[in-house]
DNA sequence: AATGCGTCCAACCGCCGCGAA
DNA sequence: TTTCGCGGCGGTTGGACGCAT
């Protein structure tokens, strides 16, 4: 696994702190470019004064295409504490149950809001101990040893029809299409398009100011180059796919061969939760 | 207007597992 | 077998922001 550039690293100061615009611009470009290849020679072929580990977090975090900006809907946040029961502090498990979220996003997410939900909720139950027939789902009973999809499927459901009395903020469905690429290429892109009610779409110049030849650019540049550093996306299998755009193409199961057929010719349907990936 | 406080979130830190040498 | 570098992950921090006083 080891970076041949790794040999030839100059010791330099690395940059910390929040990333400007000019600094995100050159690693998205670069990125788009060559695939990201070794991360830690991305810092020093795009120009940043920045550690590989920074530019990864930051690609993954903010630059990546098909992640989502915004508030957690109520689905969403269902379904993370669902996961969370099972999982416990997994986040990465979580996320890609979650698509277009990155493990951070959800992890901040848990503990400025949902942990309080949680122990609300338990709190609740605690008070309400009434006997009576207590249709809300109990987290508690959910652990890793007795709980499987199956049941996550059934809890979900559950945990969806429950008192919305427990959900006071980000809980209104949001009338947005759901994952969009990231800023750059964001909700102002899709001007005059109704997704909503079109059930699908094509990408084109129009909708993201990309030409189909540049998007192909941007979807085979984005993955990660082979071990000796040739051809990115040749061969590439779907898990590749999958790393680079969104796991939610693991249960979608919308790309095969390297994928860009479908993603072109529109094939992709909007459905509640996958608009683009 | 100034200050204090709480919240949110982007980014860093440290650890671990894996693969190559 | 050991060492080293990398990528990935979860925990934590610190700055920006909003609100109350």
């Amino acid at each position: 696994m080891g970076c041949k550039l790794a040999a030839e690293k100059p010791k330099q100061k690395h940059k910390k702190g929040l990333w400007s615009p000019d600094e995100d611009d050159r690693l998205k470009n670069y990125i788009i470019k060559h695939g990201h290849g070794c991360w830690s020679s991305v810092p020093i072929n795009a120009g940043l004064q920045r550690n590989g580990k920074s530019c990864r977090l930051r690609w993954i975090n903010y630059l990546r295409p098909g992640l989502k900006r915004g508030a957690f809907s109520l689905e969403e946040e269902n379904t993370i504490l669902t996961l969370h029961a099972m999982f416990g502090n997994k986040w990465s498990q979580i996320a890609q149950h979650l698509p277009g979220r990155t493990d951070n996003e959800i992890k901040n997410h848990w503990h400025s809001y949902l942990k309080k939900r949680v122990s609300k909720m338990a709190e609740n139950e605690g008070h309400t101990k009434s006997g009576k027939t207590d249709s809300s789902p109990s987290l508690k009973k959910l652990t890793p040893q007795n709980s499987s999809l199956d049941s996550f499927e059934h809890i979900e459901g559950s945990l969806a029809d429950s008192d919305q009395s427990v959900y006071p903020r980000e809980t209104q469905k949001s009338n947005l299409p759901k994952v969009l690429f990231a800023e750059w290429l964001s909700l102002d892109q899709f001007n005059g398009q109704d997704f909503q009610n079109s059930g699908s779409f094509e990408p084109s110049k129009s909708n993201f100011g990309y030409n189909n030849a540049e998007l192909h650019d941007i979807f085979m540049h984005s993955l990660p180059m082979n071990n000796d550093g040739s051809s990115y996306g040749n061969g590439v299998n779907q898990e590749v796919h999958n790393d680079i755009f969104s796991p939610q193409l693991k249960f979608e199961d919308t790309i095969s061969g390297n994928g860009f057929e479908e993603f072109m010719s529109g094939e992709f349907n909007i459905n509640d939760d996958v608009m683009f990936l």
